[in-house]
DNA sequence: TTGAATATACCGAACGAACGGTAAAAACAA
DNA sequence: TTGTTTTTACCGTTCGTTCGGTATATTCAA
């Protein structure tokens, strides 16, 4: 009776054998690159079933919550992966280049150098009427600039300047994935990376 | 027995009665607002239908070609619409500092000042594999991007850093859009507007 | 160390509802 | 009339979801 839980903790498992047949993370991962391809609506229970490699049964084994819980936690997950390999870096005491090469190297590693779309762009709706993961996707969006912005204050910037700058960092990152999948090639993704260290670091005090 | 054809055209259907009972433009502009909401498999044809004040079946006397046709229709609109109000302008014999002007009072209506998605987003598949309207979103962005970039050329900037600057300004675009569907808000598109003609026209030779 | 009892993980088959789509007739215009 | 538009009613399919059940572990009493 665990996975009853489907916030964000993740964490209160203890002292339960662990069964693995299918590994939870894994399966999280294969729903999310669905979720990411797809968006909400487009993600069928019959292709998240064929992608988990599970029938549509056992999917609701896993998620009682169904379509909806399946989603809220691939975002948890994705946002506790954000938080770990992108956030905290940011974060750092390391100098504010090289926590900006990290922060490339990690964002590419992400969205696969451009081939994987972001899950909080697919999984939100319109900006008049709020969705089901509108918090969380408002969080997550929150939680980066915030991050990005005091790498940027680390590196010189005042506060106004630094969060714009982390707000257009974000903006470009987004557009360049939509310009992915518009045109049906990488390379946007992949120069908005090559660009985003000076893009950041630019004309600091 | 018109609108067979579903393609762009649009323009070969001379000598036929024009028959007023819901206009067409008006039809495709309503459901339009419907797939820039929901995508297009959030877009079903009940939704649909109610934003048009019509039934399903009316729909499809107008769209025998189904949903897709419609999808279709509405992206071939708005392919115009952008051609006229937006890549003419910029085209035009003005000065770059009041193409960019009329730019931003077009993108501002052409987007609700934040509060409507981009078509060309919401109807885009996953990179790897292309949906049914790749072809077109493809040719839209990439007569945005032209188009700006002659402006920009115009303005003084040599070929390559104008397409740069061209690319970057519609990746600022998008993203201000998806970071408005995502935080609720319309501000970082109306910020995106304010900051867009010294981003496009700062720093020229 | 057994063996029953209990959990856990998965599956085949089906559910009602909503989907996209169609046929035929009513309503309306010319 | 004739032809177009809209509607009511329906079709088959797929949707998300649930049920009943099987197989495999895990637990625990004897």
């Amino acid at each position: 009776m665990r996975r009853r839980v489907a916030g964000v903790g993740a964490g209160v498992e203890m002292h339960m054998a662990r069964r693995a047949t299918i590994d939870d993370a894994r399966l999280l991962e294969k729903l999310g690159c669905v979720f990411r391809e797809c968006g909400y609506e487009g993600a069928s229970l019959a292709v998240l079933a064929k992608a988990a490699g599970l029938q549509k049964a056992s999917l609701y084994h896993r998620f009682p919550g169904g379509k909806e819980q399946m989603a809220r936690e691939v975002l948890a997950a994705a946002e506790a992966l954000i938080a770990r390999d992108i956030l905290m870096p940011l974060k750092s005491k390391a100098p504010p280049a090289e926590r900006v090469d990290i922060l490339v190297r990690q964002l590419n590693g992400f969205y696969s150098a451009g081939r994987q779309a972001c899950l909080l762009n697919m999984l939100s709706a319109a900006p008049t009427q709020e969705g089901p993961f509108a918090k969380e996707i408002k969080r997550a969006f929150a939680a980066i600039i915030a991050a990005l912005a005091v790498a940027l204050r680390d590196a010189g910037f005042d506060a106004r300047s630094a969060r714009v700058r982390s707000e257009r960092a974000v903006m470009l990152l987004q557009g360049s994935l939509v310009l992915c999948r518009g045109m049906g090639t990488t390379r946007p993704f992949r120069d908005f990376l090559k660009r985003l260290p000076q893009e950041l670091l630019a004309g600091r005090a």
